[in-house]
DNA sequence: TCCGCGAGTCTCTATTTGAGACCAGCACTC
DNA sequence: GAGTGCTGGTCTCAAATAGAGACTCGCGGA
């Protein structure tokens, strides 16, 4: 089973002592799964998008953590940023091609989400009413 | 290419009005990317765990956020909370079905953190560099 | 009688996030 | 020529969240 050796690679990580930026899970999708990364990522999939575009995609981020996280993944080379100086200078995102590598693992997760999201969305509501109940 | 069926999917979604815990992809990758979700699973898919091991193979996550976590995890379906009456009483902790199938998708991912955690790393090390020049 | 264990909870502080105002340069309008 | 708007940000301040560490409860052992 591939399952054990994902847990298996975490305690031979943990076992060679835990060096500080170390452990390339936490170190990777700590990043990812910031709550925005991984959203823009999947925008940015569909083709390149200004820093407004992206605002109106993802209507509930501020503006401070647009930047920011736009930021983050510009860093890691994951995404691109290109300015173009035109009268209102206008700037553009994009995968990078270590961004685009990323898409292949990715999808299997959002597809995982959406076929289990309903059974989730059921959990959710009985152990809320279980709780109700206990208490 | 599938890859721009991914934003493709967030695209629709968002065009038929965005109901409040709507989205899959996000009412689902919140929660698994809330920084300690995915490890812990990673960590369960290696067999069930008590609590106070857990508490070592994380050794840099405090008491609060692993009780939390595992309650978040419990209510979404995911782990399974069995607690044994014994002298002082000990509770394990393991994957549901559920849980175990999000093993699947979420492997690849993993696999993916690991092939490219150079790669990253050492684009951070270039911005960084960059930036303190640009300064 | 006092100590310690397991699995938490409680409190207090530090860090992150979000809301929203403000900025610079230029084009267009009045 | 003053006023307005657009772009892609930054700054400040308040609210939410995470982390550290003390405290709890029942019981078994020294």
């Amino acid at each position: 089973m591939a399952d054990e050796s994902l847990s298996e690679r975490y305690r031979a990580w943990q076992a060679e002592g835990l060096d500080p930026g170390g452990c390339p899970v936490r170190d990777v999708l700590d990043q990812l799964g910031d709550k925005w990364s991984t959203l823009i990522v999947i925008i940015l999939a569909g083709g390149a998008h200004r820093f407004s575009a992206l605002r109106r995609a993802i209507p509930d981020i501020s503006q401070r953590m647009l930047t920011q996280s736009l930021r983050d993944l510009e860093r890691d080379g994951l995404v691109l940023r290109t300015v173009f100086p035109t009268k209102p200078p206008s700037v553009e995102y994009r995968l990078s091609e270590l961004g685009r590598s990323l898409l292949e693992p990715l999808a299997p997760l959002v597809g995982w989400a959406e076929a289990n999201h309903g059974a989730i969305r059921a959990a959710r509501a009985r152990y809320d009413r279980e709780q109700q109940a206990a208490e």
